[in-house]
DNA sequence: CTATTACCGACAGAACCACTCGGATTTTTT
DNA sequence: AAAAAATCCGAGTGGTTCTGTCGGTAATAG
């Protein structure tokens, strides 16, 4: 378990994902634009969260990502250990016997503690954060937005 | 909130310290050498533990580092955010008008997010795991021949 | 006095992160 | 058919973090 920048940028990417998901794929330079992040590097941290199944992207014009699975079945774990597949064990790979063969059992303890943070990142899902009643009234608005310059003008020129 | 291996070492390394606590102050070279992480980078780490008033150094022969604080006063978000000062926050900073106004919602949810892994993290102990059956029983062992050691030889030619 | 330990700072190679650039491919629109 | 919008792809880069070395000073126990 690992936690940095590019685990937050690919979690809040895909919270993006998750609230906009009813008006179909969203672009990556939206979410370039909206969330401060280089479209290239967006780029990247995509092509792995399609490697792990988690998006399908659509090509052409009107295309994008959207979700590969509904909400409630993507969770916050899913998500980072597909951008950070940096596993990143303890020292003395399965081999316990390090040191005296039993003096690191520290070892032991820290992969419990990774274990229940794993479980607990597991535990939370996108759909939580997609359908609380303040998201979804920002959504909508947004939405209807995005649909009436789809019309008019092109949708990133907002 | 981040994690890397950086916090990793220190929260072992405090588990260290916080299972052969009733036996004294223990020395970097012990961790070192147990944990397969360099002296230096050590000293560095325990630097910053002493300066947020985690650890307290025993300087001399028969030294080391001691818990500044009960064991059960220490929580392993305490010495992440010792090590790992990067406080690391969403890159429109505390301005929420980053794009449109409130199209940047994911920056909120992102923060919610954060806190309640810090909640989680903060709730978990290092009492929590010294006073196991199991690490007690190896911890007593270990100490015996510390102790022993301390008469007959350097305790770290063990 | 000597050995042991914490303390301190500078430095250096390696790895990784965040990002850029220049393209190629697919699809929709015109 | 042409143009534009978008995903895809890989090479490369500057900066930071990680990991560790070296050399030294200060305090303390025996």
């Amino acid at each position: 378990m690992k936690l940095s920048t590019k685990g937050r940028y690919a979690v809040t990417a895909m919270m993006d994902l998750a609230i906009h998901d009813r008006i179909g794929p969203v672009t990556l330079a939206d979410i370039s634009q909206c969330q401060g992040i280089s479209l290239s590097y967006l780029e990247q941290l995509f092509a792995k969260l399609r490697k792990h199944g988690l998006v399908e992207g659509v090509r052409g014009p009107g295309g994008g990502y959207r979700l590969a699975k509904p909400a409630d079945r993507i969770t916050v774990a899913n998500i980072i250990t597909a951008v950070d597949e940096n596993v990143d064990v303890t020292r003395c790979q399965g081999n316990e016997d390090c040191q005296q063969g039993d003096r690191c059992l520290t070892h032991e303890l820290w992969k419990d503690l990774s274990q229940q943070l794993y479980s607990f990142l597991d535990g939370i899902t996108l759909a939580q954060f997609a359908n609380r009643p303040e998201v979804q009234a920002v959504a909508r608005r947004q939405d209807r937005e995005i649909n009436r310059h789809h019309f008019i003008f092109s949708r990133t020129a907002a």
